[in-house]
DNA sequence: CTTGGTTTCTC
DNA sequence: AGAAACCAA
């Protein structure tokens, strides 16, 4: 009988997962997950992402263990080397997986096939995470799109349906584990404990609470998630990003859930059900998309898609950072955004536009700074989604927001939040002003402060930039850019110096000191207790007392939690990534892998080749629905020419002129 | 039907 | 910010 492993990474569910039926179909199981996160370079999971994963790899176990068999966790530094045991350790001759887009997957992925095949081992891959492979949507020239909304008409206009989702099996022939013990899997320390305890009071991970959860959602606030979706103060989103991103939830059924209550709704005539089917799928789409826009441009964690944001003086001021974190920064809707992110790591879509908009266009700190930051504290951080949403913001996208334009805090405020319900709730310091002034302090009469209790600069702050200062200091900072640009263009056309200097590499800007993960264990070990595990200056004020109050409190940071929380305050600190032993950055052969990984250059320079497009001409369509089965997956080769200016030019060349010519005549 | 002034939406 | 959709005469 032959034993297989199934690789579980982020499908952690049962239910329509390609690879687990096709190792359950093959014979035994051996189930498998590894944590190796040093792998995602600057990209080690968040104190609450950890949470969660620990959460539903528990509850993933328990369904497993119902159905014959158990998880076996390992912990690695080199998952492709752990594979190679376990397979080995367990007699198994096959490895099932189901398809990842992020950049270190690609590489991972492509890697492990490669050396499990040299050994002899049957590998097969799937698509559990996609309504389609980003390969099976492209133009009619069979290039990619690099629009949103082009490659959403046609994945919602393709000639076949997604898959519709499997059933879970009904019993798994467990593989022999006893010559293959688990690793026990730490997901978090003693510091980040106390902190944890209270996301599990809003939060129910699993694969089968993602199923109540998206009934929930089905059955309640989608029929009025058209008009609801743009109120920052109520709760009417889905809540199903986290269960998406560790796949507790297969996107195919949300998708056919989803048509069938539209057909119900049309049917009825209840066109603002139809509608607000259409709206929420669309956000699936921008999901579906971010994994389209990594596998067609892996850098996009890191490099802006149009190049010439290379050029842009991004100001780097760590006080206007931390006062961005801090939910200080003077604009209440910015401020209370960024207490809901700490306290909760959930912040809602359009609170992340604005903050992540004032982030980029009024403080012109780095993109990937705020990035980095959304990846350290978001329960549903993604880094695909992330990737998307910061490059929609910073305007790098062919179809994204404008350069130019400088999103007012005060008017979302006063159209997302228009009773000021959501700033009081998030900044008390502010509860007794009057909705008039709730989204403009800075306005208010003397005396309405006053009785309001607020003193401005002392215990709410003054805008540390205002908008008109922004806006002009932004238009300084575009033509700079567009000279720089042009600049550069001139050496490149004189010839000779070509490339000289001006790699896009060397323009990255580092993350600040305190997001840094690549400590050195001095460093950790000096940490003292209290301190490992926070942004020393993230200390934001408790919801219950005022800001003077908790600075003097912040020592006993995780004791208060409890009392917080009587308060109906979920707050928790936001984790670091400071957690890592250096050791586990050394390969067992004691070659260091480069701790830059993901960073700078290093990041394996490959270029994209689809199978599919490369197949025998003989893929006719009644091949098509086999390969789909059988999980055609990209091929992957390091070249010599990396993703790089030219290429970058390839890209703007193809897409629709709109975006570019407008930045050029900015300049 | 136009017309001009709103509101809404942008991934 | 600017286009598109909406709406009130």
């Amino acid at each position: 009988m032959t034993i297989s492993v199934v690789w579980f990474r982020r499908d952690l569910r049962v239910e329509d997962n390609p690879a687990l039926a096709a190792g359950v179909r093959s014979g035994k199981v051996i189930a498998l997950f590894i944590w190796a996160p040093e792998e995602e370079g600057h990209y080690y999971p968040g104190r609450v992402s950890r949470w969660w994963l620990n959460q539903s790899l528990s509850l993933l176990n328990s369904s497993l263990q119902n159905l014959g068999t158990t998880l076996l966790t390992k912990r690695s530094s080199d998952s492709v080397l752990s594979l190679l045991h376990v397979i080995k350790s367990t007699a198994a001759t096959h490895l099932f997986f189901n398809h990842l887009y992020d950049p270190f997957s690609l590489v991972r992925d492509h890697r492990a096939k490669e050396i499990l095949t040299e050994n002899g081992i049957v590998v097969r891959s799937f698509n559990a995470d996609l309504l389609y492979e980003p390969w099976e949507v492209v133009d009619d020239e069979g290039q990619p799109f690099n629009t949103f909304s082009s490659f959403w008409d046609r994945c919602l206009s393709m000639p076949y349906d997604p898959q519709p989702p499997q059933l879970p099996p009904k019993r798994i022939i467990s593989g022999d584990l006893s010559r293959c013990p688990s690793d026990t899997l730490v997901f978090e320390n003693d510091s980040e404990r106390g902190s944890n305890a209270l996301l599990a009071r809003a939060w129910s991970p699993g694969w089968s609470n993602a199923n109540k959860t998206l009934t929930t959602f089905i059955n309640g606030p989608l029929l009025d998630y058209s008009t609801n979706r743009r109120k920052a103060d109520t709760a009417t989103t889905s809540f199903l990003s986290p269960h998406l991103h560790f796949g507790e939830l297969s996107v195919r059924k949300v998708f056919h859930q989803l048509r069938t209550k539209q057909i119900l709704w049309a049917n009825e005539g209840n066109q603002a059900g139809e509608e607000s089917v259409n709206l929420f799928l669309k956000s699936i789409g921008l999901r579906e998309y971010s994994r389209y826009m990594s596998f067609n441009h892996p850098y996009s964690h890191e490099r802006p898609l149009l190049g010439h944001l290379k050029f842009f003086p991004w100001v780097v001021d760590e006080s206007y950072f931390k006062a961005w974190r801090q939910g200080r920064t003077g604009y209440p809707l910015v401020d209370a955004g960024m207490r809901e992110l700490w306290a909760t790591g959930w912040l809602h879509d359009r609170i992340r536009v604005v903050v992540s908009s004032f982030f980029v266009k009024v403080l012109q700190l780095p993109w990937r700074w705020g990035m980095k930051y959304f990846w350290d504290t978001l329960l549903d951080a993604d880094l695909e989604s992330d990737a998307l949403g910061w490059q929609y913001i910073s305007g790098t996208l062919p179809d994204s927001r404008q350069f130019d334009r400088i999103d007012n805090p005060q008017i979302d405020g006063y159209s997302f939040d228009p009773n000021g319900e959501y700033v009081r709730r998030w900044l008390p310091e502010l509860a007794r002003l009057p909705t008039e002034w709730i989204h403009q302090p800075w306005d208010a009469p003397e005396y309405v402060l006053q009785a309001a209790g607020i003193e401005l600069g002392s215990n709410y702050p003054l805008p540390i930039v205002t908008i008109n200062a922004a806006k002009s200091r932004l238009q300084e900072a575009l033509s700079h850019m567009w000279q720089q640009e042009a600049n550069s263009r001139a050496i490149r056309e004189n010839g000779t110096e070509e490339g000289l200097g001006d790699s896009f590499e060397d323009t990255l800007i580092a993350f600040p000191q305190d997001m840094q993960m690549e400590l050195d264990e001095e460093t950790v070990r000096n940490r003292t207790t209290a301190t490992v595990g926070h942004y020393e200056d993230q200390m934001v004020p408790s919801m219950t007392t005022s800001l003077l109050r908790v600075e003097e409190d912040q020592e006993e940071e995780s004791s208060s939690d409890e009392r917080n929380l009587a308060h109906n305050n979920t707050r928790a600190q936001v984790p670091t990534n400071n957690i890592l032993n250096r050791e586990l950055l050394q390969e067992p052969n004691g070659q260091e892998l480069d701790q830059d990984f993901g960073m700078q250059s290093v990041l394996p320079q490959f270029n994209i080749q689809i199978a599919l497009r490369n197949a025998p001409a003989e893929s006719s369509s009644s091949s098509r629905s086999r390969e789909r089965e059988s999980g055609v997956v990209p091929v992957w080769s390091p070249a010599n020419s990396s993703y790089s200016v030219s290429e970058d030019n390839s890209y703007l060349q193809r897409h629709p002129q709109i975006n570019w010519r407008q930045l050029s005549q900015t300049g």
